[in-house]
DNA sequence: GCCGTTTTCGGCCCGACTGTTTTCAGTCG
């Protein structure tokens, strides 16, 4: 039974406690950093990594081979790796955390842990305050006063979360477009994981060139939105908004700002294999420049673009640098053509009024979807507040908006509540009734999930599926939904499985969007709008949709309303 | 521990900064 395998998550998780355990026990750095490899293709890999294991098809993933196969085995097999169940013994738990903390790594951790026997953060706090730190070869004054504001800090800001790019992407474009209208700057741009379009991030990340970094400095920490200046030197400043988000600038020698943008766009991944790519070529890529080792020769440029085509790949969208694939692809021309935002024509769940949570009345939920270019529009109103004739009343206000809008098609849907028994809460005929079923899961999410959306799938009224596996970014993981039988029931049905845009669902995320493409599913981006403004959402979606290397054809609702559903 | 358009053995990205040091190891991104 796939429900009763351990999700990879959870398998990753072991092989990144081994990886720190071993590089406590100071083992060779390359099995490290290869364990770790594992664990970050075993997140993003979206079939389940155990069933693989068990096949023996997970050694056919980059990065895992016969050996980490096996331990997949064992941890489906007996719960825990044998090689880490071994550590755990040995080593005290909190040592491990010791090397979390800023400054500290894995060398220093195992020596306070081994030279002064401390196995605990309240040890090592009174440690560092006892002057005892300073007793150890390399450790200093300096050290014990960094472990102390360390701890503290841990104290004060527990657990940090990451914020939603949906709140860091209007931000770091205002911060963009303020630096870019003082004199002093040349070129402004976004970098790192929020250029990439990653659904959270830690902060922000712009670069710039500039005649005068001093006053571009300047500039940026006096900006309107700044609460706190974090460090400010003369090429780069940290800043935190009044709304908690930390901003970095680096501004930088514009001879190498197209190596500069690439190298801080990462992501790691990416570079690293890029780099490790070029190795294996004779050239040495640094954030530079690239070097042709043989004659010593360095290539920089202002002009990202140029960077990947001297290294001899096609331009590799941001959305695709996470080291999945796309270097082979870009090598071999095979990367897709990513949908754009303009590629949409239509949008095909959101809410009015009608719903209790809906701000924007239909005929004005209409005339924005107009105003952004849609052809179409659906209105898929919650299904509990549609009944005691309700259902008939918003559908007459519906016709009669939609008569006085001309072509453009406004369309009558519903967003239809999968029980926890896997039945909808509305009546197959009144479905019937509609243009167009969204079926979601809102509760019960531990309840057989992947049974009930399939059943839900099995309905021929229902055409898509919302938010599939329910998640709630930073409140909640999503129902374990078995996404590889949810796609294959999709791709059977005929069913449509939504990317549903709203800055915390995000939800198929970028990896099983991606499988679902590869399976041939049909991609709905949606808005889940709850009121005008939220139709802009969809930029989210595209992002997210870009992220999963999905094409404009492979998504619905970039087609006419008459091809996304066929008169029945 | 993984991997291969030199390789099934011998490699495995690059540079900056920090704190502790008289030349560098450890950490970070």
């Amino acid at each position: 039974m796939a429900s009763t395998l351990p999700r990879n998550q959870d398998v990753a998780e072991q092989f990144e406690l081994l990886a720190d355990l071993l590089e406590l026990e100071g083992s060779d750095a390359f099995r490290v950093i290869a364990y770790r490899r594992a664990a970050q293709r075993m997140r993003e890999t979206a079939g389940s990594i155990a069933q693989l294991a068990l096949e023996g098809k997970a050694k056919e993933l980059s990065g895992i081979g016969k050996t980490i196969e096996e331990k997949i085995v064992q941890i489906v097999s007996t719960g825990r790796i044998d090689a880490l169940a071994q550590r755990e013994e040995r080593i005290p738990p909190d040592v491990r955390l010791f090397m979390r903390l800023p400054g500290l790594g894995p060398k220093t951790a195992a020596k306070i842990w081994l030279q002064l026997g401390v196995t605990t953060i309240e040890g090592l706090r009174q440690a560092a305050e006892q002057e005892r730190l300073r007793t150890l070869p390399g450790l200093g004054a300096k050290t014990e006063e960094n472990v102390l504001r360390a701890l503290a800090a841990q104290v004060e800001a527990p657990a940090e979360e990451r914020a939603l790019l949906g709140q860091g992407l209007p931000a770091v474009r205002a911060v963009v477009e303020a630096l870019r209208g003082h004199p002093a700057a040349d070129l402004v741009s976004e970098a790192g994981s929020v250029r990439r379009r990653r659904e959270t991030f830690r902060d922000l990340d712009v670069i710039a060139t500039s005649p005068d970094p001093e006053a571009l400095i300047a500039a940026f920490v006096g900006l309107e939105l700044v609460s706190e200046v974090a460090a400010r030197g003369g090429t780069k400043a940290t800043v935190v908004s009044h709304d908690g988000l930390r901003f970095d600038l680096r501004v930088v020698p514009p001879e190498s700002y197209g190596n500069l943008l690439q190298h801080f766009t990462g992501s790691k991944d990416h570079n690293v294999a890029l780099r490790e790519d070029g190795v294996r070529r004779g050239l040495s890529i640094s954030e530079y420049g690239v070097t042709t080792l043989e004659t010593g020769e360095v290539f920089s440029t202002r002009d990202e673009a140029a960077v990947y085509e001297f290294l001899g790949y096609a331009f590799v969208p941001p959305e695709l640098r996470e080291n999945a694939g796309e270097l082979e692809a870009a090598r071999t021309g095979a990367l897709p053509e990513l949908i754009e935002l303009s590629d949409l024509r239509g949008d095909l769940h959101l809410h009015s009024t009608w719903s209790a949570d809906g701000r924007g009345t239909v005929e004005e939920m209409a005339e924005a979807a107009k105003a952004r270019g849609y052809a179409y529009l659906c209105i898929t109103d919650h299904s509990h507040y549609l009944r005691d004739g309700r259902l008939e009343a918003q559908a007459e206000e519906i016709a009669a908006v939609g008569e006085r809008l001309g072509r453009f098609h406004l369309l009558r849907g519903v967003e239809v509540n999968i029980r926890a028994d896997g039945s909808l809460d509305m009546a197959d005929e009144d479905l019937a009734a509609c243009d167009w079923v969204v079926a979601s899961l809102h509760s019960a999410f531990d309840r057989s999930p992947t049974e009930r959306i399939m059943a839900a799938m099995e309905n021929p009224n229902v055409d898509l599926i919302g938010h599939p596996t329910a998640r709630k970014l930073n409140r909640r993981a999503g129902a374990d939904i078995d996404i590889e039988r949810a796609i294959a029931k999709a791709v059977e049905t005929g069913t449509a499985l939504e990317i549903n845009s709203q800055a915390d669902r995000l939800d198929l995320r970028d990896a099983h969007a991606r499988n679902a493409g590869e399976a041939g599913a049909r991609i709905v981006i949606s808005s889940d709008a709850h009121s005008v403004g939220a139709l802009g959402n969809v930029e989210l979606g595209v992002a997210q949709a870009r992220r999963a290397w999905l094409g404009a054809d492979q998504v619905l609702n970039t087609k006419p309303w008459r091809d996304v559903k066929p008169r029945r």
